[in-house]
DNA sequence: GGTTACATGTAACTAGTTACATGATTAG
DNA sequence: CTAATCATGTAACTAGTTACATGTAACC
């Protein structure tokens, strides 16, 4: 998973692993806590597997984190400004040696299997998190597989906790059943959340088949970006 | 944490490795995949450190899990069943061997422990909801304190999910931003979950203080079981 | 001159998972 | 008689964590 979350960020833009780290923080709610002790060797590891390239940098310029060129164009120019630069750089730059990742043509393809790869054991909540910040890169189709199996294992959970709420419930002291009611509430919430998703999918769909007219055209074009 | 439900299970009541499955993954909504490649080296590190006994025992009739006997009394009384019974079963009983598990006194310090450690490094949501679950177990002031720490580590979550969607909340794409949103909204929830159950333990301090009168004391004892 | 932020890494540990292996009991 | 459920366990693996180790650069 965060294999997965690491080579998209970096099919953005190049990127070294502390600035990964931050974007991994903020960017994803749920892997608030990523540390370095973790982010590092899986680097590592996509190094071996081949699926991202390290050039050091010693640059005076910080990278553009902000800055909107788009993949592989970013990366290509950035390369040409390194390869460019004197050894020695100006006083005041940037001398610490950063290691900048980039994805390889391995990379995007072990990135697509990994997204696509839904059926299979891994499936906590964090993981569906993590490919929906990249659904933009599914078809229709797979995003809406995605959300359906998420649907499914929320629609689960939710009937074990209502069931355990209903025949322990009487049992339960008032912590115990202030959690299952919580637990309850938050399931809910969330496979409400799936079917507005499902929803926006479907008429998102039905706007690109043109199918204009039967399912409230109005909302199905408003999506922002 | 693992431990922490295994032992606070069992200070309820003695059981076997399969039902402690079935009560960890309903009980608490949050170790619902709980598997046995987990839970039985737990209970052998457990055995190991001495905070649970092991008996092994071969009844005929099954353990009384809807039972009201509470803690140390359905043990001793189970015990003294088991040890007055005859070696082999009658047909048709329940002949596999099961290892039945008690907690011992060493297991109800380190249950006491674990379940007060909380300024410790551990805290993720699971940790927090298994020592709620258990919260009878604590005092009005811990039970403040740990509620508290939980309602900190929420906040400070919340406001770096607010503050990524309103820095990047325009780069987003429209599957990032639903995922940002939905992050804000479950968190916000459950601070306001949170809030609730510290105004609740409030009112109940005042409660049991018998300072009736200055806290809207309608409230104050409405509290089930 | 000190603190904070940047930057990379390793070692030991925590806490689980899936897949495999085995076998008894019960319900249809 | 066969499938489901009960019951216990091991081996190999996954995916992280904290604590340690090291140093640079920017800010005040």
């Amino acid at each position: 998973m965060l294999e997965l979350a690491i080579l998209g960020l970096l099919k953005e833009q190049p990127m070294h692993g502390y600035d990964l780290r931050k974007r991994l923080r903020s960017g994803f709610g749920l892997l608030a806590t990523l540390s370095f002790g973790s982010l590092y060797p899986a680097l590592a590891r996509l190094e071996q597997a081949g699926a991202v390239r390290e050039y050091s940098a010693s640059v005076a310029d910080p990278l553009p984190l902000t800055g909107s060129l788009s993949g592989e164009r970013a990366a290509f120019r950035l390369r040409s400004r390194l390869a460019a630069r004197a050894p020695s750089p100006a006083r005041g730059g940037r001398t610490r040696e950063r290691k900048v990742y980039e994805i390889t043509e391995e990379g995007e393809t072990m990135f697509a299997r990994l997204l696509g790869e839904q059926s299979s054991r891994k499936g906590d909540d964090k993981t569906f998190a993590v490919r929906w910040a990249f659904a933009r890169y599914l078809s229709n189709e797979a995003r809406l597989g995605l959300l359906e199996h998420q649907r499914r294992r929320l629609a689960d959970r939710l009937s074990e906790a209502e069931a355990a709420l209903g025949s322990a419930g009487p049992a339960l002291d008032r912590y115990e059943r202030q959690l299952a009611e919580h637990a309850v509430e938050s399931l809910a919430k969330d496979l409400a959340w799936i079917d507005s998703l499902m929803a926006a999918e479907e008429s998102a769909s039905a706007g690109d088949r043109a199918e204009v007219g039967d399912l409230e055209p109005l909302t199905a074009h408003t999506e922002a970006s």
